[in-house]
DNA sequence: AATGAATGAGTCTTCATTCAT
DNA sequence: AATGAATGAAGACTCATTCAT
């Protein structure tokens, strides 16, 4: 994860000028915070594996992050920010195939690039997304209701099949996401993984091509 | 959930002849256990949670089942008995438009009848599937392999234009699980939720629809 | 300390039936505890050495009293029932030095038989009452008031000298309570203690004495 | 706190000639501990918080004093210097009566200007005095063996009744620290404190009255 | 069949202290 | 003279599991 995040450090001396060591321990733990919360979740993960993982003892990890909440919203906060970035390129001026296309792409490189980022935010929202629950009514409803808005002005224009806009997008991300959630089920069905290229490709063009034939105007 | 399961107990009491009693217990443990290893996962469930839910003592609980562990198994064995029996029924005979659009269908309402089992199963993948990976490797993949060949072979008699099989199931499986395990993140952004009959009505005919015509062939 | 507490135990099983063994263990955890929150405050207590104090583990003990705050509202609640009872004993009908010189002797008795009460009284008193805060302004405030009432109608009555009524309290207060609270100084420069019976039997005459002197009126 | 303490400082740079700042710093120091230590006990105490007081870091303290039990003996050793002062004065020519209100009033302006040493010294000897033990045995003790043979004196000569000299002294300690050590009670009961004008005039003056009627030989 | 009692291995967190700069 | 970085020991609390009844 590379995406650094300016939320408080615990031990009260964040004066806003953080030292070249502390950004970089800084980031080192949220790097390995995003693998062990993404992987077990909030309860299951444990502070020591994230010392560990970050090279650093636990003590020295409480003095970045006075407590696991701490890391833990640290790292969503990142997270979201990664996150909510592709939706935000939807183009009401563009062209509906390529718009969309490109969205599906970005969203399966994503996957691909940040699995941890996908487990980590499906573990959160399946748990009642105690922590961003107010972020998902909020900003990204916001955002969401923005781009239903353009799907159904492209529905209205005759430039793709009326449908149900919440129910493409949520396809999109389900389907999307999945690889990055479900990668363990998929190698063992494929023996492969969205994170070697072929199988990126392939999985793009699949998905792509049976949500874009999915939606587009027969006319059209 | 209630399906029984006939998974070992761990104490030796278990001598085949059951009392009603014993039936009804293990039933309120196994539905207890589901909702709490769904949301929270295998490390992240408490056994009090689950036995406070069934209405008994702990160390009742853990007469019926002698580990965490042994009730993880036992959920897991029903949960896969409920959760890939959808699959077996695609029929190579059937319509490809009608034998898909059953598939999506009862997965939908798979995941509207037991959301948690389809969180639990996502929680034990995303983790690498430490409990079934042997179960996917094994009979999962075989299920799958043979269900992929129907659809090539469909796409071979033209009937669905030449997708990627693997990708097309991948993506009913995302798509349908997604209104179970996001429910959340769905009733933040729709204000209801697939347990609900209107909204799983547009989310079966939007779904089916867009599948549908992404997959069958052009002149089709 | 002997006085039961009928306060919530933490574990979630406290239906009011308490088994034999459990007040045992209750009562042994509370005296213990006495004794190290009134050595070492609050924050200086270690749940360790009460445990080790009441011979037990610490899960043990933990069974019983959920956390460390919990025992020690338990222990507060025991102290203040045994802590204010004299007060109330100072009857309006009586002489005023009768009832003085009985509240002087039973609060010096009180000292002796309970020291640990009189410094865990002391020490959270000196912290600022964090627990205790409200029944100081509440019942004891009422408490007082009511008696202060009491010495104000002697006075007006011409039995004792019109002192103000609040410092003869604290006067009395201080000076019985400084037997049990100061007691390591009072060793080091008597080589006695109020446990002994010599020592607190010339600890009640001379405070009475003095006290009693100082009140009475002149003429009385 | 503002008395100067010469005690070593645990680290080897104090070599007599303290800079201005260092005194400034020390001083800072030893007055935000007496509020700490004061409070909490020497175990409760926290080094970060009575460096925040100071308006210095953590470190920056323990480069004053080289661990908290050498901030303890610095605060102590500051503390018994005021602390024993006023017992000093009391003159065996004096008028008893004189001497004795005189001393009533020192020690309770005493409390009313340092609270936190009277709690302070309160906490220590509450706690079986480890660390001024032995002063209290040798000079307080010499002090306090003076002063008693003072006071037989006195009511040899007739001049006061013939009272235990000892449990006069503790009297007059303990009823004078009171107003410090439960300020929080008084305010509680009374709404008001010892550091207030009136009611300090008020305390003096029933305090002095009682314990010098009650003192005086009736034909005095 | 059921439960209260007890425990030990973790797990998070605090805190005095040391180190390097 | 001062501070940020780092640490280890200790402390409170959790939790699955075992024991006795």
């Amino acid at each position: 994860m590379s995406a650094p995040s300016e939320s408080e450090t615990g031990n009260g001396r964040s004066n806003g000028s953080a030292t070249k060591i502390q950004e970089k321990n800084r980031a080192r733990i949220l790097e390995a915070a995003f693998s062990e919360f993404a992987q077990f979740g909030y309860r299951g993960a444990r502070i020591e594996q994230i010392a560990a993982a970050a090279g650093m003892s636990k003590s020295n990890l409480l003095y970045y992050f006075g407590s696991k909440k701490d890391i833990y919203k640290a790292v969503l906060a990142d997270l979201l920010d990664i996150w909510l970035a592709p939706l935000r390129t939807l183009d009401p001026q563009g062209d509906p195939r390529e718009e969309l296309s490109a969205y599906i792409n970005q969203k399966i490189e994503l996957s691909a690039r940040y699995p941890e980022a996908s487990k980590l935010f499906a573990n959160e929202v399946m748990q009642g997304a105690p922590m961003i629950g107010d972020v998902l009514e909020g900003s990204l409803k916001a955002l969401v209701d923005e781009k239903t808005q353009v799907i159904r002005t492209w529905a209205a224009k005759g430039r793709i099949r009326p449908v149900d806009p919440h129910h493409l997008i949520f396809m999109i991300w389900a389907t999307t996401q999945h690889y990055a959630d479900f990668a363990t089920q998929i190698r063992a069905l494929t023996g492969t993984g969205i994170e070697e290229a072929d199988f990126r490709k392939s999985a793009e063009e699949t998905v792509a091509s049976i949500i874009l034939e999915g939606v587009m105007a027969k006319g059209g």
